[in-house]
This record gives C-alpha cells, sequence and structure tokens, in this order.
DNA sequence: AACATTTGCAACCGCGTGCTG
DNA sequence: ACAGCACGCGGTTGCAAATGT
C-alpha cells in the first residue's frame, strides 16, 4: 500500500490508498455501489464504497472488468482483423478502436495489440524484406489495410478539394459510433468499397 | 529440479480536455 | 477569464504464469 500520488487524489492524498491487484471483496463492494447509485463521480464512489482506492482506480476496474457485457479473451480472427484495419487507419486511438468492438476495452486493445499484433506485423515486415523479389500474395488482412489507406487518401483528397460523389467520405459518420451494437463490418466494407481499384491495384 | 527469460495482462501514472462555479 | 475538479486517454510498469535452458 502507498499513498496515492495522482493529482486527483492530492486533496486527500494523506489517507493510505490500497494498490495493486482488486480483490474479490473491493470488487463486490464497487459493483453493489454502482448498481444503485450509478457509475458517476469515481472520488465520490470510491469514499462512500468504502474502498480505499482512488477514483481513478474505481474507474479503471469498472470499465475494464466489472462492467456489464464485458468481452474477456479469445479475440477472434474477425476482431483481429477489424483491429488491424481500424489501428492502420486511427493509429493508437485505442478509445476509438475499442468503440467499434462491443464488449472489448479500450486497455485490453492496446495490450492484445502491444503483445500479439505488433510483433505478428514485425514478423510479416521482416519477412517481406527478405524476399523482395518475389511477390507473395496478400493476405486479407494486408488487402484490407491497403484500401484502408487508399480510404486515407481519399480522405485527405477530400479535405483539399470538392468531394468527388461516388467516391464521397464522410469522416464525422467513419467516427460516428452511435449506432453502437451493431457487430458487423457492413459499415467499414462500405467505405472500403468506395476505392475497387485499390483492391485491384493491392492484387497485383 | 532450479533458475533465467519471456509473455500477457491488470493496474498505475501523467497529461490534456471539458465543465462548473 | 480563471481556477479547481472530474474524467478520459495513451504510455508505461509490475508481476504472475508460462516457457526455455
Amino acid at each position: 500500500m502507498a499513498p496515492c500520488k495522482n493529482s486527483e487524489a492530492s486533496a486527500n492524498c494523506k489517507m493510505v490508498m490500497n494498490k495493486g491487484a482488486w480483490t474479490v471483496e473491493e470488487d463486490r463492494k464497487l459493483a453493489d455501489y454502482i448498481e444503485v447509485h450509478g457509475a458517476k463521480r469515481w472520488k465520490t464512489i470510491a469514499f462512500k464504497a468504502g474502498l480505499k482506492r482512488c477514483g481513478k482506480s474505481c474507474r479503471l476496474r469498472w470499465l475494464n472488468y466489472l462492467r456489464p457485457n464485458i468481452k474477456r479473451g479469445n479475440i477472434s480472427d474477425e476482431e483481429e482483423d477489424l483491429i488491424l484495419r481500424l489501428h492502420k487507419l486511427l493509429g493508437n486511438r485505442w478509445s476509438l478502436i475499442a468503440g467499434r468492438l462491443p464488449g472489448r476495452t479500450d486497455n485490453e486493445i492496446k495490450n492484445y495489440w502491444n503483445s500479439h499484433l505488433s510483433k505478428k506485423i514485425n514478423k510479416k515486415e521482416k519477412a517481406s524484406d527478405e524476399s523482395p523479389s518475389t511477390q507473395p500474395q496478400k493476405s486479407i488482412t494486408e488487402k484490407t489495410c491497403d484500401a484502408v489507406a487508399a480510404v486515407e487518401e481519399m480522405v485527405e483528397e477530400g479535405s483539399k478539394e470538392e468531394a468527388i460523389p461516388e467516391r464521397s467520405f464522410d469522416v464525422n459518420q467513419f467516427l460516428d459510433f452511435s449506432m453502437e451494437g451493431t457487430y458487423d463490418l457492413e459499415w467499414l466494407n462500405k467505405f472500403l468499397q468506395l476505392d475497387e481499384d485499390a483492391w485491384l491495384a493491392a492484387d497485383n
């Protein structure tokens, strides 16, 4: 145990805070309190639930572990593919990426990226560096990444000039996560289909 | 079996942003 | 306009479990 150093808790910093792994008892207290009072004002929640934790810590525990409908582990190929596509498009915007994967948290996706996908990509890059003369068949993921890159270009072009009608790309719509709950890839395919040529080019 | 190294994940930390008085 | 607070994000760390030697 150690005093909480972060700014949020500085006001009551004299209080000794719990740190490290959460216990079952702490989880129960937090979940019970939020079930009754809702997930607002984390500092108050931490205090009133009788937890010697920073509000910040409570929030993280709730969002990443206790929240209902959380999916844990077993990231499917479909989800992995989606993460790769979105990362190509958005970069390390983990919360935005997580927003497209119902039940997944930004922390989980970030961890998954750092421990699995970044290594996969490095391997692929190394492999392609070692055999530059041969042109191996691109995987679905690589193809989609190429297509996403094409979409990115379109976004940039669109910001410079009038959008070409049949190629119009609405960034706001793309980043509008209000249609939560629809776990299909239609929304992305719609954008990817904007440039069939990019697909064909990626194939050659 | 014992030790060293790597891996995977939960949690922490600092910073930026938005809201409120 | 300003200060203080609360929240959210992304990077980083710590540590247990798994794996290698």
